[in-house]
DNA sequence: GAGTGGTCTAGACCACCAA
DNA sequence: TGGTGGTCTAGACCACTCT
């Protein structure tokens, strides 16, 4: 039945946004029982095909639109491509120890300060993708002392121009991608449907010598986030 | 009771290769039916939590081992960091004709031949990736007065360097990176579990002259597959 | 209020695995 | 063979949405 369904569901008989049939509408037609038919479609939803609402019926979702174009270096696309300006918020901001994997990424120890900032970026009043951003105490000191306080900072995205200004020009990051299933939590902040992944990102910016500057973990919405990078070929 | 459950497994109550308590055992503890308790379970298994295994058990997965360590210039890692040699194999070469997106791409019209390689990535005897390569017809025509035809290479992952010694030097990728949940066949060619969604990359191969040379599109199992790039900052 | 999906129950039978 | 999870049924009640 999952088959049949999903069938019709890809081949455009029920269009996205639309409706499937009701379950005692199934139920008939297949002759199966309630819980049978949920099962069913349970499994479309968790493809990512289908989305039940109660009251209303189990409607066909949108595609994730596959029209992956050629963006230029390091940008970061939603969609559907509106003209809206996206929102970057510093939820929260504080120091925390370092552990091993932060340790290791930003190369100091463990058990030292670090500056956490965690960051919403917001698309259209919804979160796309969670941003936790760690720095290094030095480089938070070194900004200080240019007068800026990164506590204060709501604005977020800056924080390249306030390294360079520190005298720590990023020059070269690492990405790392991968894709997982998102915690309850995520799912709740990123409001995610039943069936959504999510992208991880993980990053670390380095100076010209190599030091990281910064490390990054983000995780992003998988029906509404792509990334795109342009990097050159070693040759 | 999922919840209740997730804890205890996040927490290592119940370690990963370990089972959790068989159906009849947590029917009795929670006094709920046994599909209740089925459905407590899904949601795990949706979330990548546990694998049911019949006549064994529900047993926890192992963590996608978060140790995103910095690699060197686009790389492809997969885990468990094991020495055994991938294989990248062509399973299928065919000419076929571009349709809107491929066209896009390329930068060529529609409806005319572009060749379609398809590869298997294959890691521990499993397919861990699928490539999905169209290059254009001049390129393959420049490649085999070279004295190479590509429909009978099966060694795949050096199209670079042929492409280098027919005159066009690759020079600049453009990966996309998604994700999504599989669709049935993708499940089964990555021998997905239910739960584990794939990372999607999309990428454009480009000249010095900034002409496309070719175009991927690669579905890689997120329980198993990751990818780092590291890209040069503009300034 | 009528119609939608969500949860839960109690019981049955089937498919798979290990000892 | 006994224990595991997978599927299915029939019925009940709840929660939500629209008119």
């Amino acid at each position: 039945m999952a088959t049949e369904l999903r069938e019709l569901i890809t081949s455009g008989e029920y269009p996205p946004g639309s409706a499937i049939p009701p379950l005692p509408e199934l139920m008939d037609k297949y002759g199966a029982a309630r819980d049978t038919v949920r099962e069913a479609i349970s499994r479309l939803t968790h493809e990512g095909l289908v989305s039940p609402r109660r009251g209303i019926g189990t409607v066909v979702r949108q595609r994730a639109s596959v029209d992956l174009s050629y963006m230029p270096n390091q940008t970061v696309q939603t969609w559907p491509a509106q003209t809206e300006a996206e929102k970057d918020t510093v939820v929260h901001c504080t120091w925390v120890d370092s552990d091993e994997h932060i340790g290791k990424q930003l190369e100091i120890a463990k058990n030292v300060p670090v500056f956490l900032r965690t960051r919403h970026q917001t698309k259209d009043g919804m979160v796309s993708r969670l941003h936790d951003q760690w720095i290094p105490e030095q480089l938070v000191e070194a900004i200080r002392k240019k007068g800026i306080d990164l506590a204060e900072e709501t604005e977020a995205g800056n924080i390249f121009e306030l390294l360079k200004i520190a005298g720590y020009t990023p020059t070269i990051v690492t990405e790392t991608f991968s894709t997982r299933m998102p915690s309850p939590e995520e799912k709740e902040i990123l409001s995610l449907e039943e069936g959504v992944p999510v992208l991880v990102i993980s990053r670390v910016t380095r100076d010209a010598n190599n030091k990281p500057l910064e490390t990054s973990y983000m995780v992003g919405a998988g029906d509404r986030i792509t990334q795109t990078l342009t990097v050159p070929i070693k040759s």
